[in-house]
RNA sequence: GUGCCUAUGGUGUAAUGGUUAACACAGGAGUUUGUGGAACUCCUGAUACGGGUUCGAUUCCCGUUAGGCACCCCA
């Protein structure tokens, strides 16, 4: 028996108040002020490369049937079968919160007939995703992707302008180093084909492979070519490569691919035993990798099957989804850290005395109407530890507002770099400030 | 979902089966009445949660939770 802890008043005290500390979700977790500028940043750069790329926004809800998902994604692939978040309502409808982006946008596709409008569409979308994975590194229950999508023409074009684009934003957001994978996955016809040839030929050697190899053999072949077992890797080597089995047209696409893929100057590797995950993939896939990065940053791919799965009606399409946290993980991570586009300059207000505390929400709400951020410690009494305050935040700019000024009609401008002040009355101090910034910026 | 590892103030670390759990940074107050960055003083603040072993647990054991790593899979 612990007879100290039970009388310890603190902790006594604690159990009185019956609250335990909630928590997060586990896998779900807080994206905190002092993230914003990543976040910030990386929306620009969305935002810039769509619209030069002439890719425009869609949102669809972050609940959808869990059908579409089954239909769309596979009811086999683990991101249906194991990782989908899917439940009733209370209506009784099966609903699954998305696991992905590319299944929802098809579904808008046809149920707002936006074939009609563009030919081909070109949206992009950005939010939470949820799989019910084991938390790990890069790998979280909710997570975000910025995807590009092309819907609605099979031209080798669109499958390297999805690339140009994602790679439009890493570059935009100045990544150090990154590759793309690139690899086919042909059709209906010749994959089935492929997958018959490796099977036999893994399965004449089954006896050599790892117990999970032997026994996603049957169930996804594909899987076995990226075993990081010894003797599977060893088997590799000689096991047929999807690239010889193409047919004519998937190969024609593919060399076209990769010819434009060249042309633009893209960083690439044929990765001849890239495999997706998600069942609709068709011809071309592809990852990019940051150059040390532990996963892959993003993913995409052509997906022509996908509206007939969801729609019962062929509809050529591709597209690829960024991980955001990430690619802002893999930001960080670089050495020499990227530099982020930085804030314009703001504006510190302080009040000295109560009377001109209480008056300088106004002088400070002219300055905002102004478009001038507005940045204040006011709950400070002292104009020492305001002062302190602003040159922590490294604001190159503080407005004193005391006493004398109030009753002057004026207030005093501080250049926080060099010490310099001087006094501007009221009336002219939105002007004087916003000449001051641009000075500054 | 499986296996392994980890868990001390806000952050990074230290220590111990036994007085009051230490240090740095951050935060707060102050060092002449209205002027930041330095220095100094003081203050706030932690053994994740729940059980067990023990005279005594933050330390040892078990469970839970969370995080990490590998598998699985994927962005």
């Amino acid at each position: 028996m612990s007879t100290t802890k039970k009388t310890d008043p603190k902790k006594q005290e604690k159990k009185a108040e019956g609250s335990q500390a909630l928590q997060a979700v586990k896998g779900m977790p807080d994206i905190l002020p002092k993230e914003e500028g990543w976040w910030k940043s990386f929306r620009a750069a969305g935002a810039t490369v769509a619209e030069l790329h002439d890719f425009h926004r869609i949102e669809t809800p972050i609940l959808e049937p869990a059908e579409l998902f089954e239909r769309g994604v596979g009811a086999a692939t683990d991101i249906v079968e194991k990782q989908m978040y899917a439940f009733r309502t209370k209506g009784g409808e099966r609903v699954a919160l998305r696991p992905e982006g590319t299944a929802a946008v098809m579904r808008a596709y046809f149920e707002h007939h936006l074939g009609y409008f563009a030919s081909p569409l070109k949206a992009f979308y950005e939010g939470p995703m949820f799989r019910y994975e084991r938390p790990q590194a890069g790998r979280d229950r909710q997570f975000h992707q910025w995807g590009f999508e092309i819907v609605g023409d099979g031209d080798s074009v669109y499958d390297v302008e999805v690339m140009l684009a994602t790679l439009a934003i890493f570059r935009e957001l100045k990544f150090p180093a990154f590759t793309v994978k690139i690899n086919s996955m042909g059709c209906k016809v010749c994959r089935a084909s492929y997958r018959e040839k490796l099977k036999n030929y893994y399965r004449a050697r089954e006896k050599k492979l790892c117990k999970d190899c032997a026994r996603r053999l049957d169930k996804n072949p594909f899987r076995l070519l990226d075993c990081e077992e010894e003797d599977c890797k060893a088997l590799r080597g000689e096991a047929p490569i999807i690239l010889d089995y193409l047919c004519q047209t998937c190969n024609a696409h593919f060399k076209s691919v990769l010819e434009l893929v060249e042309e633009n100057g893209i960083p690439y590797e044929p990765d001849p035993f890239l495999v997706r995950g998600l069942d609709y993939y068709n011809r071309t896939v592809f990852e990019v990798w940051g150059v040390g990065a532990p996963h892959a940053l993003a993913g995409g791919g052509r997906y022509d099957y996908l509206g007939e799965l969801i729609a019962g009606r062929a509809v050529p399409a591709v597209g690829a989804a960024i991980g955001m946290e990430r690619s802002i993980a893999f930001l960080k991570s670089a050495t020499p850290p990227v530099a982020l586009s930085k804030e314009r300059p703001r504006v510190f207000f302080t009040a000295v005395g109560d009377q001109a505390k209480r008056a300088s929400l106004k002088r400070m709400e002219e300055l905002r109407r102004a478009g001038v951020p507005v940045v204040e410690a006011l709950g400070k009494r002292s104009l020492k530890g305001q002062l302190k305050v602003a040159g922590k935040l490294k604001v190159p700019l503080a407005l004193i507002f005391g006493q004398k000024e109030m009753f002057e009609g004026s207030i005093i401008m501080r250049d926080m770099v060099t010490g310099a002040q001087e006094t501007v009355l009221l009336d002219r101090l939105v002007e004087a400030v916003k000449q001051d910034l641009k000075k500054k910026s």
